[in-house]
DNA sequence: CTTTAATATACCTTGACACGTATATGCTCT
DNA sequence: AGAGCATATACGTGTCAAGGTATATTAAAG
């Protein structure tokens, strides 16, 4: 079994993702995140017990149910890393523009983020 | 050839975690990439394509080296994700509000989603 | 024009992992 | 104890991606 994994390969999988963002609402048992994902229940299961080796949830027995929900140490970790490159959206994104001029090449005021566009790079 | 794949996968792979890191301080040539990570030069060379691909670097062609360097955009993909889970981790709510205050503050057209400023986590 | 340097790509192999199916474990209630 | 439900795990399978090696491309230098 493989103990450690980073948090990285864990998020990777979009049906953990899936569940994930299920809890965030509230904790949740395997059944109810089995229907609402329409997903067969072992793969539920085995993607959750992934997501608990890894710290992203805890589970509470409920009599046989098992109530699982989030826990915030691995997403942080996540965030952690993340924060190394934040300059490059946040703090610094004018000083990107002048660089970057084959993007956002629009008014300065209006930078507003574009969400799944992808102008096949080519070189 | 994928070209949709997530920015999860991306970073799944450390190897690509470390390109990126490196190419946090400044652009920097595929050699230069692969004597400091020490990795055989296909390996740089591929997954700097996918990284390309993916919209982690651009390229910049400078007589035979090619010179990469960040974009911002699938950072704040990642950054958006994270977004939902906020509230499990800066517990403490001046950061989470700072960052909700934000958003809200933003025109109608830009209300999507932003971030400009790290929440820094305080546990 | 040939050689050398820098980078990209093609091909193959291997291992990991997600999935499906079947089965095991465990709890509850009668 | 036995039936039934909820969840976990074992096993076999296919896919896909990362690594390694070799080679192709392109530019510079001699």
């Amino acid at each position: 079994m493989k103990w450690v994994e980073s948090v990285f390969e864990i998020i990777a999988e979009p049906n953990r993702r899936a569940i994930l963002s299920l809890l965030v609402s509230s904790q949740q048992s395997v059944g109810e995140i089995e229907r609402q994902l329409r997903m067969p229940q072992p793969a539920v299961s085995k993607h959750l017990r992934v997501l608990r080796d890894a710290g992203f949830v805890e589970s509470r027995v409920d009599a046989q149910r098992r109530l699982y929900r989030l826990r915030p140490e691995p997403f942080q970790q996540v965030d952690d890393w993340l924060a190394q490159f934040r300059r490059f959206w946040s703090a610094h994104v004018d000083a990107l523009e002048r660089h970057l001029d084959r993007m956002e090449q629009k008014t300065p005021t209006e930078r507003k983020k574009e969400k799944t566009t992808r102008p096949k790079p080519r070189t």
